[in-house]
DNA sequence: CTGAAAGCGCTTACAG
DNA sequence: CTGAAAGCGCTTACAG
């Protein structure tokens, strides 16, 4: 916590006189500081005469309201913390601007972090949101083992967004098991056997992503090769490049590759590129997420498909209703998803 | 602004005990409000014994400090707000990473906003940050002429970034005309000659990258054909992609395409895919940002690149000197440019 | 419809 | 080293 002058300070450009408080307005307006607060919130009527009067006085003195006095007075910042993994991915920029947008159609700031799955930046923010900073917190946990949210803590109102999940908080999720059985499915429908899986980490999505992978090998009489659970920590572009590029290193080409995320995949075309290869010719691919890219790589990329504005609104409302009522049972909602076909899977059926 | 009622209440899931305040700790402790301040915060120097005595009523009590009210005395939330135009596009939301990052090292946390260019976004959180939910405010205007930040304006703390520039303000760039120039110098230089842009509009950035993109064409004693400014409003893949297909439907494809971001430029590798051109043999693409995805595109794209983590680090310096000093200096800094070459341009020289 | 009092939870002088 | 008082700027009862 940094430490400064308890300014009050806050002026033209370059000077410095002192902000007007709601005293100031009122003794302007020759009112009581009630009266001027019930101008700004309409908690009572205020007759046309002495509105008018405060607001001349509002806007003379450029009245804007102390939201940390309003906060402590009301319990309520009117802001909330999202907490996502990491920002740098499209898939996570996107889930971030929907939140934005729609808190804010609700009149409420976000206050975004970023966890990279660790569990001492989970339990920070859930401190943070405790402290009455923010009112509640939309939080993705990476890993159900190292998330801060276990049974047994006290916890401010908050969702859990993703695959982590613990009965003692609200969820909002994709059902990925089935999202990512159904687009291998997809590709062994296709002709496809000998096909990769690209994303195998610790995460919690990952193991979901590859439990998928295998039901749909297995709902097909096929087994799966070790080798072609290929693993990547890193779930962006460059993961996706190393991974595939150190694989063909020392494998023959799949017939098809999984890839756990969209940005993988796009870094799973470039490698297959390098190494002569092309897509969907020799190699078909699938992606996941569905970010804006996806339709824009070369070939387009047939991925798993969410209403991501859905899954935030559905978040958004289950915080609300947390906030308000923090006895409420628990609620779990699951978002529905589609498989989107592109060109960058073909058809090998003889 | 929502209403609430005003509860103090936040508990174990599911019961709502009342939160502990300073006073309730001090009282199990069995000493005064300000020794428990003075153990948390450091501000005097605590027997050992109170010390301990204190330390366990804190734990205890699962005591967590009132932000609002720490706020309130302080004049200082530890918050700030980060305003960009847009945080669904890779660029954004690359630089929101560096200012969260940075800003969580600071002990500052952020409050993301997006403007989409809008002037009554702009002063609202203009006001905000007047409002003292935030210490101060980044802000990423998008058109000079409506911004909110104008001379005579009364400003919280507050630095610009990008483009546009008000001598009021202090403000981190790039020189945007330098770096388009000499990517379109390079393009010219490799002997491209019919070298269109993409993504002409009203906005500042925009009119930079063109002055670039003509200087280049001046300075190598070309004209540029007015049809060869292909306007593009939405700076993302869909804008590029319909930017480019629709020229293409009209015109002969040009040698080179300079895209005024990479978003586009990726759009742009699409549409042109889409009629059978090849990207570099047939038509050479350059873009603007060095997103992630430039990397992985197919082919690789040249591309200006600049250091974000550099740019919000100078950013924020700025701003953590105008909120300790809101009378200092107006300063203006520039960040560094290179063009990074990659496999969608090739050279036309015989 | 309007006002005077009290208090949200903290920290800064000021005493001891 | 520790405490009692005062106040940051607002809003909620409570009176009139």
């Amino acid at each position: 916590m940094r430490k400064g002058p308890g300014t009050n300070g806050q002026g033209v450009a370059g000077s410095s006189r002192p902000r007007p408080t709601l005293r100031d307005v009122a003794l302007r307006a020759g009112v009581s500081a009630k009266t001027v607060s019930n101008v700004i919130n309409r908690t009572a009527p205020v007759s046309e005469e002495t509105r008018l009067r405060v607001d001349r006085a509002l806007v003379e003195l450029d009245y804007v309201p102390n939201l940390s006095a309003r906060g402590l007075r009301n319990g309520r910042s009117d802001l909330i913390a999202v907490a996502l993994p990491d920002l740098a991915s499209a898939y996570s920029a996107e889930i971030a601007h929907h939140f934005i947008t729609l808190a804010g159609e609700d009149g409420l700031g976000v206050q975004l972090e970023e966890t990279y799955g660790k569990a001492d930046r989970e339990i920070q923010l859930l401190s943070r949101a405790k402290a009455h900073l923010v009112d509640g917190l939309i939080l993705n946990p990476v890993r159900l083992e190292t998330s801060a949210v276990q049974r047994g803590i006290v916890l401010p109102p908050v969702v859990l967004i993703g695959e982590v999940h613990q009965p003692i908080a609200d969820h909002v999720w994709i059902d990925n098991v089935g999202a990512s059985r159904d687009i291998v499915a997809l590709l062994i429908n296709e002709g496809h056997r000998r096909i990769a899986a690209v994303g195998a980490t610790k995460a919690e999505s990952a193991r979901q992503r590859l439990q998928g992978f295998r039901e749909a090998h297995a709902a097909a009489g096929l087994s799966v090769r070790p080798e072609l659970e290929i693993p990547c920590v890193n779930w962006d572009g460059g993961g996706g490049y190393r991974a595939v590029a150190g694989f063909l290193a020392e494998h023959e080409p799949p017939d098809a590759i999984f890839c756990m995320t969209d940005a993988m995949a796009i870094g799973a075309i470039s490698a297959l590129a390098a190494a002569g290869l092309r897509v969907p010719d020799d190699v078909s691919i699938a992606g996941y997420d569905n970010v804006w890219e996806a339709r824009f790589a070369h070939p387009p990329l047939t991925t798993v498909d969410f209403d991501k504005r859905r899954l935030a609104r559905l978040a958004l409302e289950l915080l609300s209703a947390r906030i308000d009522d923090t006895a409420r049972p628990i609620q779990s909602v699951t978002v529905p998803y589609s498989i989107v076909r592109r060109d960058s899977i073909r058809s090998r059926r003889s």
